[in-house]
DNA sequence: ATGAAAGCGCTAACAC
DNA sequence: GTGTTAGCGCTTTCAT
């Protein structure tokens, strides 16, 4: 691996040299000179070393990007933006999967911190008021969260009430009234949005809400089914459910076909999220689409700002879209 | 941020001192000294600067994850497992995503080589015979490929003629004899192999081989839609389709329901590599499930072996499961 | 327009 | 058992 001074003793000229042909300094070089370097440089296939250059600049060019589970779509399509956004500005990301736990939640940050990231983008799990909070603070003006508000980072995320919101009031336009809600344990704000959404859609319509048929489920479309099941089988039924997420959806209209109810004519579903798969399942799945790769992108852009300097708005909030398909 | 300086300076010790606790070397330290340096390091919240670490020992405890597309469950699964089992050995790791373009191979490769990464794992895309090859030879024996063994490195894999046997046996099985295949574009062997699979299976069972039931998708459900129409639409329709993998079966699954055909009564279907969704899927999709994440901890596994010098098998072959739900 | 040399934060060889 | 120092590969100030 051949090193800036290999390059400099092969077109005769300093390692200062070198470097400034190669950073486009504005150092003046004459064109000759310039022209030798990139020759050498040539056929010596040389690349800079980042880390030297990165510890002499205090800039790494990589930011951490700490979410759950890569393996959950969700983060994946917005790793993805991420990336992708990242990839035009010549960064790249270290990810850290923390499956929600604290202590991986710490543990991540510290090691962000050690390989001296230069930003960091964090998704899902509890930081407020705990130990990570502190830790990410270390990052001072470089960290962007997704999906909470209640935090004191810029914040990109997504209209969960009114998402959830538009979902309850197609099922009441369509006649509705029972409406089942299959939602998620209440430490994420995600949760408490979209269970907010659907309460408030049911006062705007003078819909009584009944507690019994809002359910916890655990986001998967076990749980989905699980949780379909006991609301199905109460004496007083609802004609629709209302999943938080595609997967329990795709668990609550299985469950329907268990009942021998048809969906959506005898239970109409909606989920929440639009997965890939969701407009290929049977029936295809009415949902609330999230821009899950906007969502990546524009938390990267505000960290760039971030990095460079240029303050951008605190909270940036994006849009749902309800798609109406055939299982409501 | 504090530095070693400041952690000596702190514990009345010299930097070699901090350095010698910090990194638990065998040169000798005295309890008492190793204690007082823990504490300043504990008061200072001080981290070692890993860049400059990995600048003196020659190694970044980062290695290089070069994928198609992150968004893609199938590799969002084995970069799962690659992430857990790097976290055990304290490795991080870098991820580019290709979307298999040529130019962008090279360019991650070449990014990796400057951030100094310890090795990688490639993934996906043509390397055979190209540019990228000779790029990758710049990491010599530090470089693990997963799903090709066309190329000489070492490789994990899954057994795709088999899984693709199997699935037809089964089909056979059933008393199906005019199987449609739709696979995809054959410049992967993952493709080549279970196309291959398929034909021996059918040769197997002395059933003919018809190139007019074989077709290419380009693994979208959308695309297995598609194809699956062309097949039902001939004259000599097939009773079953095969589909190469789980995304393109669930098109061949709506593309019954067009036809008025009830699956799996007036046509079997199967898939391969079992997706999450695929059990939830109505009906259940009978599939070959392909171990995605046990793909990313053996190739992880076997690049930890390469980069501390020890020799592992250079060809890992991970076997199939026949999944049989309601879809045959 | 070019070169010499300091220094980014760390480890390890070498002194004592 | 502890300290001093060279050097990892680069950028950049200061000379010339």
């Amino acid at each position: 691996m051949s090193k800036i001074h290999d390059v400099a003793k092969r077109a005769n000229v300093s390692i200062a040299t070198v470097s400034r042909v190669l950073n486009s300094s504005d150092h003046k070089v004459s064109a000759k000179t310039a022209e030798k370097v990139r020759q050498a440089v040539e056929e010596l296939d040389y690349r800079p070393n980042a880390l030297a250059r990165a510890l002499q600049l205090n800039r790494t060019m990589t930011v951490g990007v700490i979410i759950p589970d890569i393996s959950n779509h969700y983060y994946a399509e917005i790793v993805r933006g991420i990336q992708d956004e990242a990839d035009k500005e010549g960064y790249n990301i270290i990810l850290q999967n923390t499956d929600r736990s604290q202590k991986r939640i710490v543990r991540s940050i510290n090691l962000l911190r050690e390989k001296m990231v230069d930003g960091v983008i964090f998704s899902g799990g509890i930081i407020n008021g705990y130990e990570p909070l502190s830790v990410l603070n270390e990052f001072r003006e470089r960290v962007v969260v997704i999906g909470r508000h209640d935090v004191n980072f810029p914040a990109v995320m997504v209209d969960n009430i009114s998402g959830a919101s538009q979902a309850v009031q197609h099922l009441i336009d369509r006649g509705h009234t029972r409406i089942g809600f299959i939602g998620w344990a209440n430490d994420s704000t995600t949760a408490t949005d979209r269970l907010s959404g659907y309460k408030s859609a049911l006062a705007q319509n003078r819909c009584r809400f009944d507690q019994d048929l809002v359910r916890e489920g655990r986001l998967t479309p076990e749980s989905g089914f699980v949780e379909a099941q006991k609301l199905l089988s109460g004496d007083k039924a609802p004609t629709a459910i209302f999943a938080a997420n595609d997967q329990m959806a795709y668990g609550v209209i299985n469950a329907a076909m268990e009942f021998g109810l048809k969906v959506p004519d005898d239970l109409a579903v909606v989920g929440f999220d639009d997965i890939p798969l969701s407009s290929f399942f049977v029936p295809p799945l009415t949902t609330v689409g999230v821009p899950m790769f906007s969502l990546g992108t524009s938390s990267m852009r505000a960290l760039i700002n971030l990095i460079s300097g240029k303050i951008s708005s605190r909270i940036k909030l994006h849009k749902t879209k309800l798609i109406v398909r055939k299982s409501s």
